[in-house]
DNA sequence: GTCTTTTGAGGAGTTAAGGA
DNA sequence: TCCTTAACTCCTCAAAAGAC
């Protein structure tokens, strides 16, 4: 900056020529010219009142000459990937599509967690040790071959989790019916170590009943 | 002094690999 | 699948060189 500030002093104080002053600043001749060009487009006059910061924003002002390439709707994205099965590749190759001269991968995911971050509602839950066990059916149902008749059969996943130390539990049922989700309870019981502390329902013994005519495993409580 | 072309720096974006 | 990192490419722009 102080090079252009020398630049139009030589010029407008000194009356140098470009050559000269290119010389006297050690730069290009067209180094000068450009500077006294961009002087001359600014309105910039002799003697300069402006600070070096603000006589460079003048020479310089910012340019939007970048290429604009069009920006995926992360809320839409957000929204997409709550379905299952949906991912961040399919959706980046869905907006590929539309925009053949969008975004790449990697700056795609990176402004999907930026807009998660920027985003993020979320409770933090205190878990105690030992006082709680999450349980469901998990995810996709799978599959086996039974190795007596050759077929193949479901086979729907338990899986119980203790939210304080996330120690999983899991087990393989043929069935969600109410008999394998209470059986899957106790082993997962079992396998803690724990003693339940549940209410009731009216018709859980005679599911009992029931579980001990079928010699299935049952919890006496 | 002007215009065109070339060069180099710096920033933004892309790609690929590897670990969690 | 997510995330980080390093190497690379591409683009813009200032500066310089050379022709006129």
């Amino acid at each position: 900056m102080l090079k252009a500030r020398e630049i139009l002093r030589l010029k407008h104080e000194v009356g140098l020529s470009l050559r000269e002053i290119g010389q006297a600043c050690n730069c290009g001749k067209t180094t000068v010219s450009e500077i006294l060009k961009r002087a001359e487009k600014a309105n910039i006059t002799w003697p300069i009142q402006l600070s070096d910061k603000q006589l460079m924003s003048m020479l310089y002002p910012p340019t939007n000459n970048r290429k604009i390439v069009p920006e995926p709707d992360m809320e839409y994205v957000f929204y997409e990937m709550k379905k299952k099965n949906v991912t961040l590749m399919l959706l980046w190759e869905e907006y590929k599509e539309k925009h053949p001269d969008g975004i790449m991968y990697t700056q795609f995911c990176e402004r999907y967690r930026n807009f998660k971050k920027l985003n993020k509602i979320s409770l933090h839950k205190h878990h105690k040790a030992g006082e709680e066990m999450e349980v469901d059916w998990a995810g996709d149902t799978l599959s086996y071959v039974d190795i007596n008749t050759g077929k193949s059969k479901p086979a729907y996943i338990f899986v119980s989790v203790l939210p304080a130390s996330h120690y999983p539990f899991v087990h393989a049922y043929g069935d969600t019916k109410i008999e394998s989700w209470i059986d899957a309870h106790v082993r997962a019981y079992e396998y803690y170590g724990g003693v339940p502390k549940i209410t009731i329902p009216d018709n859980t013994y005679r599911i009992i009943q029931r579980l001990r005519l079928s010699n299935q495993t049952v919890l006496i409580l």
